[in-house]
DNA sequence: ATGTCC
């Protein structure tokens, strides 16, 4: 442990503010898996422009572009920053869980040609296109309407909209914002997955921590649940790409003197803050609307091939921005609350949930590595006054892209995976590499971190059947 | 994460 981190508690450490930092840095995990670049990251983090009350780190945190992943800012609007680095490259990246209507024996029974037949329609792979076609004018109302244009279209049901965090649909957006480089890399990806972590993986729920919580959001022991892990896509990290260059070129004296340059930033208020968080709020538009055509081709396969029909449980977001108020020193305090890497979750009451959840708080989807199981969790309001209504996104790396490429063998994946019983269909082999369950954290180390420090509660566990990867 | 280097 650097000598700058003090233990405050079981897995809360600690940094005191020092040097050039405005806040204490708190870390809020087991200590032995956190590599110092991600610590020094946080801490960095907490010498930027306006941030308020602390700037946290999920037990998931590792090394990222700036800020680390799993990492949570929060800097007042009127005199903070607004930074693409504490947003990330894939803009609004996230998780939807799906739930089958039917039982789980129609589906094992039929898992490879199910397998098969999702990974027929979805696109999968670095740089894949789909063969949907939009006008520019329609892919300009789905980059600033979201989940509910491409509902319109008919991409799934109007019910569906209050499954997804703020309904899948951000207002404060402007397409003028949005280059044309984006708007091209853009154009031909929505409704695919793309490669990285990326997955569409079919699960089985093994076991039901919270039934009554469960039951809210419509999984009981034994249901099949469907897990859709992607971004934003090529358009997100060309905006996150364009104004990384504009605030480098636009803002050279605000930037002076970083700790590190790629804490690039604008102030919110200025008009190229202003832009990005347009900008970025296009690419949250088109994640949820990526997310939303790929749920329609799932219910299309589960249809042809098991005759079941599919429902939503929640999609959430784990890398973005977003204006929000808490209470910060007993004053209400308009914040612009970066998680990067770490998942909204709000607890019961809160008024940006829709009726459906106002009592039980916000489902918090957390996804295992390849192979390992995944979490269905409840936010708190213990997040809400502890951590910016926050909590951890996933296991987290800790072998680099190109460590675990040196180390690890595909081919050993591949049978470990078939001796588990799970399909696995892939495009790549170097992406089963590099997403080997040896290079992430233990999930269930994760996902007891924050159960145990009540930043969400844990509500089932489910288990892969099926594996879908670029 | 990513038309994995403008």
């Amino acid at each position: 442990m650097p000598k700058v981190a003090e233990k405050e508690g079981k897995y809360v450490y600690r940094v005191k503010k020092h040097g050039e930092m405005k806040t204490d840095a708190v870390i809020l995990s087991d200590w032995e898996t956190i590599d110092e670049e991600a610590i020094q990251q946080i801490i960095n983090v907490a010498t930027l422009p306006g941030i308020v009350k602390e700037a946290y780190a999920m037990p998931d945190i590792h090394w990222g572009y700036g800020f680390p992943i799993g990492g949570v800012a929060a800097f007042d609007v009127e005199d903070g920053i607004i930074s693409p680095g504490g947003v990330g490259f894939d803009i609004n990246c996230g998780v939807r869980m799906l739930v089958v209507d039917g039982p789980a024996s129609i589906v094992k029974g039929r898992l490879d040609e199910l397998v098969k037949r999702i990974y027929e329609l979805v696109p999968v792979g670095v740089g894949e296109t789909s063969d949907l076609k939009f006008s520019k004018k329609d892919f300009k109302r789905i980059v600033t309407g979201g989940a509910k244009v491409v509902v319109e279209m008919g991409y799934g049901q109007p019910e569906d909209l209050e499954r997804i965090e703020d309904y899948g649909s951000i207002e404060y957006c402007d397409f003028s914002d949005v280059s044309d480089e984006a708007y091209d890399r853009g154009k031909d990806e929505l409704g695919t997955l793309g490669a990285g972590n990326h997955f569409i993986e079919i699960q089985e729920v093994v076991e039901v921590y919270d039934p009554e919580i469960a039951k809210v959001f419509g999984v009981a022991p034994g249901s099949i649940t469907v897990l859709i892990h992607t971004g934003s896509r090529g358009f997100g990290h060309q905006i996150a790409t364009d104004y990384i260059r504009y605030m480098r070129d636009e803002l050279k004296e605000h930037n002076k003197g970083l700790p590190d340059k790629q804490l690039i930033n604008a102030p919110f208020k200025h008009s190229l803050g202003q832009a990005y968080y347009s900008a970025m709020n296009c690419a949250a538009n088109y994640a949820f609307a990526n997310r939303q055509i790929i749920t329609h081709m799932i219910r299309k396969a589960f249809k042809s091939v098991c005759g079941l029909n599919v429902k939503l449980v929640y999609d959430v977001a784990h890398n973005i921005a977003k204006v929000e108020e808490y209470q910060i020193d007993g004053k209400t305090t308009k914040v612009i609350v970066h998680r990067k890497g770490a998942t909204r979750a709000f607890g019961p009451g809160n008024p940006k949930l829709p009726a459906l959840f106002r009592e039980t708080g916000q489902p918090v989807i957390i996804p295992g590595s390849m192979g390992t199981a995944s979490y269905l969790l409840v936010g708190t309001k213990k997040a809400e006054e502890w951590t910016f209504g926050s909590t951890a996104h996933g296991a987290g790396r800790t072998l680099g892209r190109r460590e675990a490429t040196r180390e690890l063998s595909a081919d050993r994946i591949i049978n470990e995976l078939k001796e588990k019983g799970v399909k696995l269909m892939a495009k790549s082999k170097k992406g089963i590499v590099e997403e080997a369950p040896e290079a992430y954290k233990n999930v269930d180390k994760v996902v007891q971190i924050v159960d145990e420090l009540g930043i969400s509660r844990k509500v089932a566990k489910c288990v892969p059947l099926g594996v879908i990867k670029g």
